[in-house]
RNA sequence: UGGGGCGUAGCCAAGCGGUAAGGCAGCGGUUUUUGGUACCGCCAUGCGGAGGUUCGAAUCCUCCCGCCCCAG
């Protein structure tokens, strides 16, 4: 007789089933160690060490260095499992940092937690979670891992809608989601506080993180200038025309949609329509000519089996993590990792570099970046 | 140095005798595991300067200063 399966989906006993739980040092992903232990499982935590830790050691909300690392250590200890702090400096410079540096070089606005995601915790992490012999790799994310009909995992949102962070794991893949556990998916935040005192975690009341980790106090302009100073260059503010409004002292300090900080009086707001880096043009205009009802995505993750009918399909897409989804229709692409889509009604501020990401209902079923304006009117061709 | 017009916060601008609208910019905050957006709040004891009239003036009068336009 086959056991039934035990809370992680594994038909065996908690206690033979060793699950490697990405300890931030935050609260989430210690309530998950927490809970996963209190349920028997073989837990072992692993936190990463991502980034120069002296530079970071007096940030409050970061994750993954100094500070942050002594807390996921204390409560690897109060929970009695293993722990292990590695060393993933130098993979997280290339992997996420470099091209978080030139995507604004080129006039994006990168999300180097998608990356980070991406590249680094389901793929180097995830990997060495198989190498320590895991059966699975447990994150603190609030998205939910629900078997759809086929008996494959799906990825959906998370319960709690205003803690949902799906967004930042559309790149998730089917063979990385068999692996994957999200054990507060289910759950909202002042549940897992609740749970986290309860553990006796002294991690229980520490601040939700925010901002880029790497980048201190919100100023990511300095973080660029330091690892590209040659990026950081005085250029023009123009209009669409081309008429010279102003001046402004780099373009990486500017991203689509932004309205603040172009300094320039005149009878309506100006937003950033867009950047050319290679003329180190900052082109602006009034709000309405923002508005965009077609978008390209590139290097697309698709989830749903068939990929993107031609004929298309109705979707939402949440062009920004922080917005609501909108009504679109998505088909493919010229080739096979793009994608386009006609959005319902027009948006504002659809910046290159970020994420769109596909939703049916609850169901997350991709997404892929916001790829620059192929032949956008007067901007510049450069690759 | 004849005629006309105008000078209100960083920019634009309302007000035309009753005790300084509004927009833009800027600053602060809320929201937010990216950047932005959005939203909320703040922002002229002062109306080119000096006098005068009036209970009361940015608003009326006088002179001065500075711009602009048309003539020379």
């Amino acid at each position: 007789m086959i056991p039934a399966p035990n809370s992680l989906g594994f038909a065996k006993p908690p206690s033979e089933t060793r699950v490697v739980v990405a300890m931030s040092g935050g609260v989430d992903s210690s309530v998950v160690a927490g809970l996963l232990a209190r349920e028997g499982y073989d837990v072992v935590g692993i936190t990463l060490q991502l980034y120069d830790h002296g530079a970071a050691i007096a940030r409050k909300g970061a994750c993954c260095a100094g500070q942050d690392i002594h807390d996921a250590r204390n409560v690897a200890a109060r929970l009695s499992i293993p722990h292990y702090v590695l060393d993933y400096e130098s993979r997280f410079r290339q992997s996420v940092i470099d091209e978080f540096a030139d995507s604004y070089m080129q006039g994006e606005t990168p999300i180097p937690c998608i990356r980070c995601n991406q590249r680094v915790k389901f793929r180097d992490l995830l990997q060495t979670a198989r190498d320590l012999g895991a059966d699975c790799l447990a994150t603190g994310h609030y998205v939910q891992r629900i078997l759809g009909a086929g008996g494959h995992p799906e990825l959906h949102r998370g319960a709690d809608p205003r803690r949902d962070q799906s967004y930042f794991l559309y790149t998730t893949t089917q063979a990385q989601l068999d692996y994957l556990r999200f054990p507060l998916g289910g759950m909202d935040k002042s549940e897992v506080r609740r749970l986290a005192e309860g553990f006796g975690l002294a991690v229980a009341d520490k601040p939700d993180s925010q901002d880029i980790c790497f980048v201190p106090d919100g100023d990511y302009a300095s973080v660029v200038a330091k690892l590209r100073p040659e990026a950081v260059e005085a250029g023009e503010i123009v209009d669409a025309q081309g008429h010279v409004l102003g001046r402004h002292d780099g373009v990486i300090r500017f991203t689509v949609g932004q309205r603040k900080g172009i300094g320039i009086a005149g009878p309506e707001p100006l937003y950033v329509l867009r950047l050319d880096a290679a003329k180190r043009q900052v082109v602006v205009g009034p709000k309405a000519a923002l508005a965009r009802t077609e978008v390209s995505l590139r290097e697309l993750n698709w989830l749903e089996a068939g990929g993107i009918p031609a004929a298309g399909r109705a979707v939402t897409v949440k062009l920004r993590s922080a917005q609501p989804a909108v009504a679109a229709t998505i088909y493919p692409g010229p080739s096979p990792d793009t994608a386009r889509l006609d959005l319902a009604v027009a948006e504002f501020g659809v910046a290159p570099g970020q994420a769109g990401v596909v939703y049916d209902g609850d169901r997350l079923l991709g997404g892929g970046w916001i790829a620059r304006p192929a032949a956008a009117a007067g901007s510049s061709a450069a690759a």
